[in-house]
DNA sequence: ATTTTCTTGTGAATTTTTTCTCAAATAAAC
DNA sequence: GTTTATTTGAGAAAAAATTCACAAGAAAAT
């Protein structure tokens, strides 16, 4: 279905804002809706939303538009979303704490079976309903766990060894939430979320339009 | 001294990273670096790094490269972070916790003054040195505080209630942890931070790998 | 039935971003 | 002092992404 062509990142952070955008309005009792009200709530052009769907194949109709249920159903299933995806935590802080209570996550496909930490004062405690278990388990813990994706929340000096235990586990997908870039092996896919680079994107734009740098 | 020219949101976010990479540099000691090193350390091409600095001015010696705590402090500079920005967070759920609790942000230049919850019972609860304020002072605050950057937390479906706070507070910059999407005047800067996004981002890749939706 | 009004899907045009290439500048080696 | 090694900065070229423009299909109106 999907062709062989490569899809642009930003194509796929789009389809999930779109998928976002597609469940309100299924919530709201929306049957239909165009590409340029679409575009509209998603702040973006409305071919924008045609080219990006294309890449994936037709689901609209001339004249009509899309069928909100139907895109839905479409979109989650290329993008991986009809399936449930195991997901261990490594570095249980703060942040590791919040994504293990947050609620949206497994709604959305992406279950926690597994909270991974190293200091040696935390292995043994609860977190919800998982215990955390020491990271130097996470190979044997990810074969009995079938974990595919690792989300790395430790301390930035503690990325790299955090990666090193999640390949040699054998998980090929990592996001990494620590402030520091890791190397893994090319067939590993990792996706970094920085939140301080959002602020200073921020920053930037703020100083700018205050003169402060100019 | 930086020019007129438009600079695109991927090379402010690129900037962030390889302010990061500096100052791990800098940190191991570390004087002077090329454009290829940096370029290798940070995953992109070395001319990229050069374009990207060229928005801003020349910072490099030809035959030498570029000395590491000089760059540092320039990229700091344009990207307005010799400044300390006073933040709000408005939503105190698992994620804002984490956030006001993070201690990497005050050093990075952004200082969390004001925690905003709408909920009558953590309202006068303290969370660190904060005490939790109803989100309808918010605009009382903000003054008060100098608050120039709101990060929201709350559920998607109060994004938008609290990003019309925020406006009404006359603060022009937000960063968006809530799965909606929120319309505000075109003089307010948004910036998305949704990790399911990253996720989703795996969950294709994944998906496409294993051959289960071609 | 025919015309009008929508709205998709896609090739073409445009714009933006990335990469290549090389002259100019610097330092080290001889 | 001259040659050789590097490495930046920037113009040119290439690649990628976005937007335009319109034919084709579908429904509503006349």
């Amino acid at each position: 279905m999907i062709k062989k062509e490569k899809i642009p990142k930003v194509t796929i952070h789009r389809m999930a804002v779109y998928l976002q955008v597609l469940e309100d309005l299924d919530r709201e009792g929306e049957d239909v809706i165009s590409s340029s009200k679409l575009a509209e709530l998603c702040g973006v052009n409305p071919s924008q939303i045609r080219k990006d769907l294309a890449y994936f194949g037709e689901f609209g109709v001339r004249g009509v538009g899309y069928f909100i249920k139907d895109l839905i159903g479409s979109i989650k299933h290329f993008l991986g979303l009809d399936h449930v995806w195991n997901c261990a935590i490594v570095g249980i802080g703060n942040l590791g704490r919040a994504i293990l209570r947050h609620k949206g996550l497994p709604y959305k496909g992406f279950r926690i079976v597994g909270a991974f930490d190293c200091d040696p004062f935390k292995i043994g405690e609860k977190v919800g309903e998982l215990e955390i278990i020491c990271t130097r388990r996470l190979k044997e813990k990810a074969k009995e766990l079938k974990i595919e994706i690792a989300i790395i929340t430790t301390p930035p000096e503690r990325a790299q060894r955090a990666a090193n235990h999640i390949v040699e586990a054998g998980i090929k997908a990592i996001v990494n939430f620590a402030p520091a870039r890791i190397s893994v092996p090319e067939d590993v896919i990792v996706d970094y979320v920085d939140f301080s680079t959002h602020l200073i994107y921020l920053s930037f734009n703020l100083a700018r339009t205050k003169g402060k740098n100019i």
